[in-house]
DNA sequence: AGCACGCCGACT
DNA sequence: GTCGGCGTGCTC
């Protein structure tokens, strides 16, 4: 029988798999994950096939194999598949897949003590670890520190018979979450008549198990997350692993506690602020297939599930789903090929789908559930333009009469205003008067940000950030810059000028703080003792204020300019989500978008309350244009530390590219951040007609260029932005 | 990603 | 003379 051959992965930046000889009294299977000599280092990597002829070149030996979970077939797929379409190599696809190390050896074992109930020598000490040491069993540093007493205490009282010792993983498993625990029949959340038959829909989908895409489009407020509960209660009870993607910023202890109400237990979380042992812990039990229900961020994809069974991706249209370092995937499209592979369902839930999403449920690809508003309760507000060359807000203000009106009468009623803003800070540009300079980030194409709250200057793009200076640094000359253009911080003190008295907070991620703040601040709108909330995106995501009636957007213009095709898709998503937090509970709710272009459709279907007639204008001219989803894009960015270089790399790049039909290629050009951290960087664009495959395209076509070392070609299939 | 090989400036 | 700077290229 001649020498098997193993092809082995490793989570580095190689174009391949590389070959290695099997000793013969080693058996090895795909997946699994083992040691083997990379030049002069021992590397951990997985086998992703074997075979038995391999050229001439001669191989060296795999040194051992690792005893820990192998990775499935499917997930092997997906690696190969996530590289292949978005043309990175494998191995660094396999690298996000082994973030978590250490989580392939089991937990370590510890001590943990529970109360014997045995009669022991009672003391003050020992009556606090009972009454507060809990839950038991923990460890002794946990119960010292809930206890408030040494962890000496709480040994001391072991050997006295007061506790019972045993000793368990560190890294305790997650409780098994109960599909039935606060169902309807339980006395949870009751569902409508329509809900009802949406969850049946999705719990049917699953029970007849295989493949399937469901896109659940609903408005904010028609129970999306309650009809999608349906479908992770039927892949619980048939044994399987759920995930539930969501966007990173909606990632809350108040929506872990959702999952919660209705499974009895907190879901294992997946973020990328998780800390090591956190981080550990989900990685193993997921691998071990003991973790039942993942909510995570777009990375929790590639964590490696034992038996996965259903992906929920929440807010569907959500932009922070796209990855944009490293590795660039989409993780809602990824979310796809998961279950095509996998053979299991997914669920995208929406109130506004990406355009994509619909015509995928329109073409039937997709199944379209659909809830409706629910009877009696109002859900999208009145929502009204200002035209700003009618209403002009005084001189050096942002708020225009309307809005200052509208306010007022709310304010009058004893509700809630909230005014939004997706611009963090004081002012977005700083200028000299004397002399007319802009402060700019050193080495970057980006205007620093005023912060008046900190008194810093600070890069939002790279986070610099200096004391804000007194002179201007390039004329010298004192107390000459002044801030330019509306921040959130600008709009509280304009705010707090037009309505004295009125208790005004702001909420941005500057201002957010630790996740008990955030909850604290919630608390205090929910309460009522906030009656203008000033804030960016962040009060966009998951929060229902019974109280606020009233939305006045600041800028309905942001995020039209620069050429985006999706500008207008990304607005009208924005400012309906932005609207619908205004008016729930029964009680109605306005908004008004302050605007220079009323006529823009994003703009005016908002206004008309008209979704269809919004979809079906932008479908039809990226029809007409052969953009996503009747066309395909794909980006490239070029970047090095010298212009001239990079210019000459980028030309040269688009002189190799090669012919095909179908396919045009634009530029290269200027992004419009040109210098990022000191490389600068330009910008290719790839269209191509739908029937085009062009990931393979781009592949070969990334072959064709030597990129010198501190020269970086990224690319970016399906681009999102044009930074 | 590492790690070594390689070819030019400030030290004993 | 050589120690070491990090630029370049390879790893089955």
């Amino acid at each position: 029988m001649p020498a098997q051959i193993a092809q082995i992965l490793f989570p580095v930046n190689v174009p391949e798999a590389f070959d290695y000889a099997v000793p013969p009294e080693m058996s090895v299977a795909p997946g699994q994950f083992v040691f083997a000599p990379i030049g002069k280092q021992m590397k951990l990597g997985v086998v992703t096939a074997l075979k038995t002829h391999a050229g001439d070149r001669v191989l060296k030996d795999i040194a051992q194999v690792k005893q820990t979970k192998a990775l499935s077939a499917s997930m092997l797929k997906f690696i190969s598949w996530t590289a292949d379409y978005n043309c990175v190599s494998p191995g660094l696809v396999l690298r996000m897949v082994m973030r978590s190390i250490k989580a392939m050896d089991p937990s370590e074992m510890v001590a943990h003590y529970t109360p014997s109930g045995a009669a022991f020598k009672l003391t003050p000490a020992r009556q606090l670890v009972l009454d507060k040491g809990g839950p038991f069993p923990a460890r002794a540093s946990e119960i010292a520190d809930r206890a408030g007493v040494s962890a000496g205490v709480v040994r001391g009282m072991a050997n006295a018979g007061g506790l019972v010792v045993e000793t368990l993983p560190v890294d305790a498993p997650f409780d098994t979450p109960d599909p039935d625990y606060g169902s309807a029949a339980n006395g949870g959340i009751a569902l409508t008549d329509e809900q009802m038959a949406a969850g049946e829909e999705l719990r049917a989908q699953i029970i007849r198990g295989g493949f399937s895409v469901s896109l659940l489009d609903g408005v904010t407020g028609a129970g999306k997350t309650e009809v999608y509960f349906e479908g992770v209660a039927e892949a619980i009870k048939r044994g399987g692993q759920v995930l539930v993607l969501v966007p990173e910023i909606a990632l809350t202890q108040a929506s872990l506690s959702r999952f919660k109400a209705r499974f009895g237990v907190e879901p294992a979380p997946w973020h990328s602020a998780l800390g090591d042992a956190q981080r550990r812990r989900t990685w193993r039990e997921v691998a071990q297939g003991r973790a039942k229900l993942v909510v995570g961020a777009r990375s929790a994809l590639y964590l490696p599930f034992d038996n996965l069974s259903l992906v929920v991706v929440d807010e569907e249209h959500d932009t922070s789903y796209k990855q944009e370092e490293g590795v660039i995937y989409n993780a809602r499209d990824m979310a796809v090929v998961r279950g095509s592979i996998a053979a299991h369902a997914v669920v995208l839930a929406s109130a506004t789908p990406s355009l994509e999403s619909l015509v995928n449920a329109r073409t039937g690809r997709y199944a379209h559930i659909v809830l409706p508003e629910r009877p009696g309760a109002v859900t999208l507000p009145d929502i009204d333009l200002v035209d700003l060359k009618d209403f002009p807000p005084e001189k050096g203000d942002f708020i225009s009469a309307p809005l200052i009106e509208a306010t007022n009468t709310v304010l009058a009623s004893g509700d809630q205003a909230m005014l939004y803003l997706n611009r963090r800070g004081y002012a977005p540009l700083i200028i000299c008067r004397a002399c007319g300079e802009r402060l700019k980030s050193p080495d970057t194409d980006s205007w620093l940000v005023e912060h008046r709250a900190t008194g810093r200057a600070r890069c939002h793009m790279t986070g610099f950030s200096m004391p804000m200076p007194k002179a201007c640094p390039d004329c010298k000359t004192d107390d000459s810059l002044t801030p330019v253009g509306p921040g959130v911080e600008r709009v509280a003190e304009e705010a707090a000028r037009h309505f004295p008295g009125a208790r005004i907070e702001i909420f941005s991620s500057d201002t957010a703080g630790n996740p008990a703040e955030i909850a604290a601040r919630m608390k205090r709108m929910e309460s009522g003792e906030i009656d203008i909330l000033i804030g960016t995106q962040m009060v966009v995501k998951g929060h229902n204020f019974p109280h606020l009636t009233f939305v006045g957007v600041v800028d309905g213009d942001l995020g039209l300019a620069g050429g985006d095709p999706r500008a207008g898709e990304r607005t009208y998503q924005t400012l309906v989500q932005v609207a619908g937090r205004a008016g729930r509970a029964d009680k109605p709710g306005t908004a008004l978008i302050q605007t220079h272009q009323p006529d823009h459709e994003a703009l005016s279907a908002l206004a008309a309350g008209d979704r269809e007639r919004f979809i079906s204008a932008e479908l039809a001219s990226r029809e007409m244009l052969g953009l996503p989803p009747y066309g395909k894009l794909a980006g490239v960015i070029i970047s090095g530390p010298d212009v001239k270089k990079t210019e000459a790399l980028a030309k040269k790049f688009v002189s190799l590219a090669p012919r095909a039909d179908g396919i045009d290629i634009l530029g290269p050009s200027e992004p419009p951040i040109g210098r990022l951290r000191g490389l600068y960087r330009r910008r290719i664009l790839v269209q191509a007609e739908a029937s085009v495959n062009l990931s393979k395209y781009m592949r070969v076509w990334r072959k064709k260029l030597r990129v010198p070392a501190k020269y970086k070609l990224h690319i970016d299939i399906d681009p999102q932005g044009f930074m």
